[in-house]
DNA sequence: ATATTAATACCGACCAGTCGGTCATTATAA
DNA sequence: TTATAATGACCGACTGGTCGGTATTAATAT
């Protein structure tokens, strides 16, 4: 019978999910296994019956993080045709879903960009590759713009630099938004720096 | 006599500068004393003659790593009289000064960014205040913008978040750039930056 | 000058606590 | 009964911080 299969990949999940919720309250160098075991309400042992290493948790969530992540926002752009609205629902989306759906998984941003960051010199090099995710993300953009720029919506601007800015400012506002939630509202902040990207490039 | 007073106030120094090394390599909860000791050529309960605990080495270096930046552009700032090259001068400090000086230490600016945003349920809150740094910076840059449109050279935008957004741009961008610092040449891409805020805002 | 004393800087072996990971045992399911 | 899953006591490697002792420098006395 397989129902086993469902089972263990349903648990593994449960404690991925839980190991995350740790991670992003405490940091993950943080975080013992015995806090992991707790908030899954298992036993520490367990664990490694679906995870080898705290290593190897903490890559599978990084992983699951951000494709998750990524397939949110493909999906909500190709069900856009306009290359202005797809721009917007990426904004929105990058800004949004985090905001609504994982509101407390965004301490571990931190922990992902400061590890990807030093993976470099690190045994973790080949599990994490945040250059290329990055890569992936400004080509992603870049493609929007370059469509909108052969269909004439906006203006013959350098897309790469446009996208590793939309970038920046995506990063740095959730940074920002992190530290003082109340400062502003998610909603209205995406739509002012849609606007305010979309004017400047508009034709 | 007291040279001995400079004296232990230059050490002091070199063992938080070897520290500061140490911790941008490796991540500061995966930098041990007996690592800042070797960089700094002394033994380990040396350290502890200037320091009184990991932490405090950690507390330190993040405020003078803070002071330093802050100093450097306020002084920048101080010296421009035109909103718009003060606006200009803010970026291109905020990027180039970091990007030429301290290449080394932007690993760190993570663990602190990580370590700020979580030291709300931590007993490092007394200690760092990520938060009201942030709005310190806002309120620089918010200054500028409402005397630029007091002046009539710029637009009357909301300064707050145009604020945020400037503040945003500078974070991702330096983000992006640590993780591939091949992709953009630093002047460059703070100079379009200039461009595209004061073309957003100038009247 | 030199000896003596005092004060300070420096050191690393050591200690006590911690934590990732293991494994013998127990509980559960088939 | 047998196979599988779950468990937490246990182990040993590791590390932050301590402490007794040594080296170095300064102050004082002779």
């Amino acid at each position: 019978m397989c129902p086993k299969i469902v089972d263990r990949e349903a648990k593994k999940l449960e404690i991925l999910q839980a190991a995350l919720q740790v991670f992003s309250q405490k940091g993950i160098s943080n975080t013992k296994m015995i806090d992991i075991a707790r908030a899954a309400s298992i036993g520490k042992g367990t664990i490694y019956e679906y995870f080898s290493s705290k290593e190897d948790i903490f890559i599978t969530g990084f992983h699951q993080f951000f494709a998750g992540y990524d397939e949110m926002i493909s999906n909500a752009i190709k069900k856009q045709d306009h290359p202005s609205e797809q721009l917007k629902v990426l904004i929105h989306v990058s800004l949004e879903a985090i905001f609504e759906e994982q509101k407390d998984f965004i301490g571990i941003l931190m922990d992902f960009w400061a590890e990807g960051i030093r993976s470099k010199d690190n045994s973790m090099e080949d599990a994490i590759h945040l250059k290329e995710m990055y890569q992936n993300y400004r080509m992603m953009i870049r493609q929007i713009i370059d469509r909108g720029i052969a269909q004439g919506v906006f203006r013959p601007i350098d897309s790469m630099a446009f996208a590793s800015f939309l970038l920046a400012a995506i990063d740095g506002l959730m940074l920002q938004w992190v530290m003082e939630p109340e400062l502003f509202d998610m909603k209205q902040i995406a739509e002012s720096l849609c606007d305010g990207m979309l004017n400047g490039i508009r034709n």
